[in-house]
DNA sequence: ACCGCGCCGATTGTTGACAATCATACGAGC
DNA sequence: GCTCGTATGATTGTCAACAATCGGCGCGGT
């Protein structure tokens, strides 16, 4: 074979975090709305699973905090109020706007290319019109930034960040932006990395973020 | 009574989040090593609890990405390298650089108190000149600090990157600043709030990570 | 009519047993 | 002598049953 670096552990997900992936993904676009409680035997049945690996998978989403739990009463997706809407966006703000000096003074070029294909993917969907498409592409678009910076850590919290944003505009009618303005919103990013112009980019980051407390603030 | 506002609902850990504590602990200080399998069957027998909240507590700390899970093998205690040294305080940098801001926009005055008083924890942990002690007063004056800003998911992370901060030190033989230095670097971060400096702050909150990155590198 | 009490179904918490997989040691074959 | 295949013990993954707790209902008392 060509090459042989490039061959990597097969891929072997615990029960567990198949389960937990799912749930998220649920919760995210609000199947399980904001203080819906999560009834074992139902699930594990429609998982097909035994209720100790469904257990097993909703701690982690608790140790993520999109769970909340009460003791012998059961496990509950959280409610957000604007106080969390808040804090979700600044923390986002805390973390991507490393990513962005991270990028900066890393490997630009990659990100941009990166960043480029997800900007693509952004317009194809607010061509579409469909808001499912484009929050998808969003999220897309802020999870390869943060990808971007290398650094797993914020990798990983950007991610649990994500889904509460996520659950943010499910809950709270989805106060978007016009397609145009969304995606000229992240443009103006890639252009800023591509430029090279630190300064600009975490101005304008700061910015995506702030608008969009203040977006949802009148839920 | 005189005050019905302060009663709490009475706090009913669960079983998996109580043993968590307890394993997040043990890993912090070193007393898993970094790649130490984590052995069901003889931990459930220490805590005198079957493998079922066991598993369950173990699940929240491979979240929060403290353990790696092998299918089938077990799980182990993730190993730091380099990288990981820089993508820990890194991740310190963002969350504490925007715990700051938003102290220094939102109630100082609590903050200054409650960071002095974590800061004489310091100078009398630094005084008896135990590691130890010093490493637990530095470690709970950060945590003071995000936890200050009022932004629970800060909280949160900080309080995860805050364990790995100690398994670095635990695992890279503890490369610790003097005393004084300790207890001086800290004291102008305190400082810096006081007189509502905010440029100062940030910058000293900057230098004081990347620092932290140069002092561990030559592992 | 209202409050307290106790029963009952339902759900969560926990356990021990069973099945599947892995790591190691041993022996056969080349 | 080395490699491959196999048996074995140990560990993880999964499950179904048991125990404990909760919420709601009805009953009796005041």
């Amino acid at each position: 074979m060509s090459e042989l670096g490039e061959l990597e552990p097969v891929a072997r997900q615990s029960t567990a975090e198949l389960i937990a992936d799912q749930l998220r993904s649920a919760i995210m676009y609000g199947v399980f709305a904001p203080g819906t409680q999560l009834a074992e035997a139902e699930l594990a049945a429609r998982f097909e699973v035994s209720r100790g690996p469904l257990r097993e998978a909703m701690q982690r989403l608790v140790q993520e905090g999109l769970l909340r739990g009460e003791r012998h009463r059961g496990l509950f997706v959280i409610d957000l109020d604007e106080q969390d809407v808040a804090d979700i966006y600044l923390a986002r703000l805390a973390i991507e706007r490393m990513a962005c000096e991270l990028i900066m003074h890393g490997n630009r070029g990659e990100a941009v290319a990166h960043l480029t294909e997800a900007l693509t993917e952004l317009v194809t969907a607010a061509e579409s019109g469909d808001r499912h498409a484009m929050s998808d592409a969003d999220q897309a678009f802020h999870l390869a930034l943060v990808t971007c910076s290398g650094n797993s850590r914020l990798e990983r919290m950007a991610q649990t960040l994500l889904v509460e944003t996520r659950m943010c505009l499910a809950a709270l009618q989805d106060h978007y932006p016009r397609p145009q303005d969304l995606v000229a919103e992240h443009r103006i990013l890639v252009d800023a990395i591509a430029d090279g112009d630190e300064e600009r980019l975490l101005g304008l980051i700061e910015s995506h973020m702030r608008d969009s407390i203040v977006r949802l603030r009148p839920a």
